[in-house]
DNA sequence: TCATATTCATTTCAAATGAAATGATTGTCA
DNA sequence: TGACAATCATTTCATTTGAAATGAATATGA
């Protein structure tokens, strides 16, 4: 209320002032933390359910039969995490824990016929709320982000190219 | 041992699988982590600095004689993680901490001379990193991205329309 | 075959996180 | 004016996180 608006952007550092707003590492992040509350707060009371139970969740719906290494692998996060929500989604019989017999290092996850129920619904949860968002932009913006975001991924890690 | 393996993609729930690698709020959480950590691996050792402190002192490049509050609005993060990355800023001498006298509940931050010139360092780093990402990507890209990032978040929330 | 290295999943432990509580200050309104 | 509500920064405390340690199983190579 009485800061000499004279003196506003003088400590600004002079010549490299980084545009934050048009900065992709933050705009990225902030993107995806909006993104996960959002649709968090459409499940995480309703279904009791955390960030990265559903990720495990939706990634058995793609694949069943696999091992926690492949998911933290794929779906990108830590061993822990995904071990932690592993355990919290078998001891809720959402998913099934088995050893693997041909390498008893591994475990053998998949859904229970109550888990298939639940990614089920969480699917189509999930599958509308990015339908509305979807709504708001130009038709083909989805084939085009993620074409970006591909690139973007590999020009980061050229080692993780693209697909596989 | 015992799985007989006819029973494969069995379970994956029928109609409702989910395709992950094309859901946005995904690949959106996936291409911002890959981001954060790619570039913080650029300044987190060499200069000692959080994440949070780098969005701290990136945003004190902007706008200067600021408050906790201002850049925890703004730069989309707790209200306390804002307090402790200024804490650290203060104590390592690259933020001035001074009582607002209009508001005496008020914290007027400013980044001190050697926290400019660190700044300055910090965002060329930052702009050299995303110019190598942003130069395997199309002209006209960045500003395609942010131009569609500004449509979504305008989407998911409503109350908070673009600029401003 | 045996010793060693490697690969998994899990656990441990220290650090980071965020929701709620706290203390200090300012705004509101009777 | 004075009581009460609201706002701000910080602190507290319980939870979450992830790096490293652990234990179990398999691979490798002498």
């Amino acid at each position: 209320m009485s800061e000499s608006n004279s003196m506003k952007a003088q400590q600004a550092g002079e010549g490299v002032a980084l545009a934050l707003d048009a900065f992709l590492p933050y705009r990225a992040a902030r993107l995806a933390t909006a993104l996960s509350r959002a649709l968090a707060a459409q499940y995480e009371q309703r279904y009791d359910i955390s960030v990265a139970e559903w990720r495990v969740l939706v990634h058995l719906t793609q694949q069943t039969e696999i091992s926690v290494r492949d998911i933290f692998t794929r779906v990108d996060m830590d061993r822990a995490r995904v071990t932690r929500a592993v355990q919290r989604l078998a001891a809720r019989g959402y998913v099934s824990k088995l050893v693997n017999q041909d390498d008893r290092r591994l475990v053998k996850l998949a859904l229970t016929t109550s888990g298939t129920a639940l990614a089920s619904e969480l699917s189509a949860l999930a599958a509308g709320f990015e339908a509305e968002i979807m709504a708001a932009l130009p038709d083909g913006s989805r084939d085009q982000l993620m074409a970006q975001f591909d690139l973007i991924e590999a020009a980061i890690d050229p080692s993780r190219p693209g697909s596989e």
